[in-house]
DNA sequence: TGTACATCAGTGAACGCGCGTTCACTGATGTAC
DNA sequence: TGTACATCAGTGAACGCGCGTTCACTGATGTAC
């Protein structure tokens, strides 16, 4: 067995039950019998559960972080001086999401695991992901504050965040909510069809109107 | 030392601590040793750790219920058989959530708690809270059924959850984005200054328009 | 071409640890007669 | 009023278990001379 195929096996199996149940509530024991692998192979390949996970994550955001520069690249190529609407920031960036799982697992893994590095505990996690792909990040949203010039800064901090809950929260309890709107309304639902779903969400929400003032006091 | 203080004082210490770091991540152990009480109590009082999670969750739910139930009768009252307005909707229901806590502990400790029972894997409690509690809520999404008459009922079905979403996410991770909020636009927020930028956020985002139909194929 | 050594993926068994739960027990308070 | 018993909150110590990690080892392949 070639040293590529344990480690991408462990690899495999461990982000489907990552996703599936969280990192505290996955064993190795767990992703070592369901790869057929040794349990001491993954300290031996990768020192560590913690770096197992962020492992498991890299897998992910490594290719995405190279699309998205690549289609921000793009997008400033073509739009030059002038600035690029919001609406279309929004579309490369879930374009950009969309196109990782085909060369690896399903975006629903993806968006579940970025939902867990949220709301676990592991501040390892959080850590390693700001660190290794923050400036992406930074990017975007100076862009985006070009788009919507008319937002204060820390309003627009907010509504992005907003934002990134509704996309979390939503693709990472897909398969709950999934199971209700089936049962409920008929739909089987895909994850192509949320996107298209929260597309006039989004830009609504980020362009409603300045909250009040807050009250005097 | 009578019963209801050790009762008491398990609760109040796990609430702080399983919203801190979730479920699995605190250990009987841990919160015994805080609320300097025998670690068998929490056995012997909740019969399981499970249980005790649970009865977490019903010390925030149940005032919160109740209140739920009492706000909606007297806006059915005022209203009588006209339709009550989505707005009037929402600032209802915030404002029960607001309530709770001033009886209890913190809001910041509600939502968390709210948040791990979506994100982290116990099934127990999605059951237990839906079993429990789903009838108010079932109540409120029929009044606003009859507020948003233009929306499908599946579109509403998603928008309420992107809108849940993105509630929970940001209160929920509220401490570690108040922290660069606070650094970068030297802004101290306050929950309710949040529920005051996020009024007009989601009744955009409810009246949105429709998503484009999917692509035939 | 042959031999000695180094490297490296992978293994099987054990280590110590912290976990939720159980159990026999205590001591205070209430109840029956 | 006194005694025997029941109830109940709380306790201290132990149970068995699954966890992540470690360690000495194997066996195949590559490298030096």
């Amino acid at each position: 067995m070639a040293q590529t195929d344990t480690v991408t096996r462990i690899l495999d199996t461990a982000e489907v039950l990552f996703a599936e149940r969280g990192f505290a509530e996955t064993s190795l024991r767990t992703i070592t019998s369901k790869a057929r692998v040794n349990l001491a192979a993954v300290n031996y390949h990768f020192g560590s559960k913690k770096s197992l996970i962020q492992a498991v994550f890299s897998r992910y955001l490594d290719p995405f972080t190279t699309r998205f520069h690549r289609a921000l690249d793009e997008l400033q190529a073509r739009y030059g001086d002038e600035v690029i609407p919001l609406e279309v920031l929004l579309e490369t960036m879930a374009r950009s999401v969309l196109e990782v799982p085909a060369e690896r697992n399903s975006l629903k893994v993806f968006m579940r695991l970025l939902g867990l590095a949220y709301s676990q505990a592991q501040g390892h996690l959080r850590r390693y992901i700001q660190e290794e792909y923050g400036s992406v990040f930074a990017r975007f949203t100076e862009l985006v504050r070009q788009a919507t010039p008319e937002l204060p800064d820390a309003e627009r901090f907010w509504r992005l965040h907003f934002m990134l809950g509704t996309v979390i929260f939503t693709l990472s309890g897909l398969d709950a909510l999934r199971d209700i709107a089936e049962k409920d309304y008929g739909e089987h639902v895909t994850v192509r069809d949320l996107i298209r779903r929260l597309r006039p969400v989004v830009v609504s929400a980020m362009q409603a109107p300045l909250p009040a003032p807050p009250p005097r006091e």
